[in-house]
DNA sequence: AGGCATGTTACAGG
DNA sequence: ACCTGTAACATGCC
């Protein structure tokens, strides 16, 4: 999916779209995604006001005035578009290029008053919309287990310290283990380690403090620049401003094995390993 | 044709 | 009860 800096995308995209707006109509297509729909729960909806947008690591939450908030993951694969009253159409996240129409991977559909609508678009499914109260929110099975926000001051040289303690867990797998970190995924937590010149089979607790106030750093400066980006995970990204993201240009070492590294002055070839079974690119002359 | 894919989680075993 | 590794989920691209 989608990592930590395209659902932030997402959500702002849904701040400026559907903020204050009231849910006229929902259409369900297809309530099987990772989730069944519970149907009657959802259509509950209808008449309910978008009272504020948030995300917690990879999930979107709208609140309601209702006292209900709708989650949304996006799985891998999950995008949102817009139709405002003119019909204009804004993806804002686009994982495969479909030839064909896509219509039949519209599984949600929201109608809001000015004509706006909502339409979760999911090819694999993997993702998930869930109706929950606003005050259980943070105690779901989702939410509960989070570790903090990467962009947050919790995130930081002290806590990092706190949790490699005692533990022999590859640095690569620590980034990606959400208890410990929310929202990181595999593309980002490659990026994050070559900028740290790390490798990413090094044992966490092995890593220098220096290296682990640059690594810190560096996550929280790959996360901002994707953000600001456009959310730039995403093959053909468009934001809600239509704007396409840059898939191919963004990324230093995912994605690029066999190639030469990126890193000016450094002659090395960036391979591709696995890591508990995920794909994990580096460069062995500069990641030491 | 077969391998691969940005995520999460249920399960088994330790 | 915790941690860890594996497989599964569904679909389409290369």
């Amino acid at each position: 999916m989608p990592e930590l800096p395209e659902v932030e995308v997402v959500k702002k995209s849904l701040k400026k779209t559907i903020y204050d707006l009231i849910i006229k109509n929902i259409e369900i297509p297809n309530k099987y995604l990772r989730y069944k729909i519970n149907e009657s729960l959802m259509k509950k909806m209808i008449k309910s006001k978008v009272s504020s947008v948030e995300r917690r690591s990879k999930y979107i939450l709208i609140n309601l005035n209702n006292n209900y908030t709708i989650m949304i993951h996006l799985g891998m694969t999950g995008k949102i578009i817009f139709k405002d009253a003119k019909n204009n159409e804004y993806a804002t996240s686009f994982y495969y290029k479909v030839k064909n129409n896509n219509l039949k991977h519209n599984h949600l559909i929201f109608k809001f008053n000015d004509n706006i609508t909502l339409i979760y678009n999911d090819v694999r499914k993997f993702g998930f919309i869930k109706i929950i109260k606003t005050d259980e929110i943070h105690l779901s099975s989702h939410l509960r287990n989070l570790g903090p926000e990467p962009l947050s001051k919790k995130f930081n040289f002290s806590y990092f310290k706190q949790n490699v303690k005692k533990r022999k867990i590859l640095l690569k797998d620590l980034l990606m283990n959400q208890k410990f970190v929310a929202g990181l995924g595999n593309i980002y937590v490659n990026e994050a380690i070559f900028m740290s010149k790390l490798n990413p089979m090094i044992i966490s607790s092995e890593i220098s403090n220096k290296k682990i106030k640059l690594l810190i750093s560096k996550i929280k400066e790959i996360l901002k620049k994707a953000i600001i980006e456009g959310g730039s995970s995403i093959k053909n990204f468009d934001n809600i401003e239509g704007k396409k993201g840059n898939f191919q240009q963004f990324f230093n070492v995912y994605g690029r094995q066999n190639k030469n590294c990126t890193r000016s002055n450094c002659k090395g070839i960036v391979r591709r390993i696995r890591i508990s079974n995920r794909s994990t690119f580096f460069c062995y002359i500069c990641q030491k």
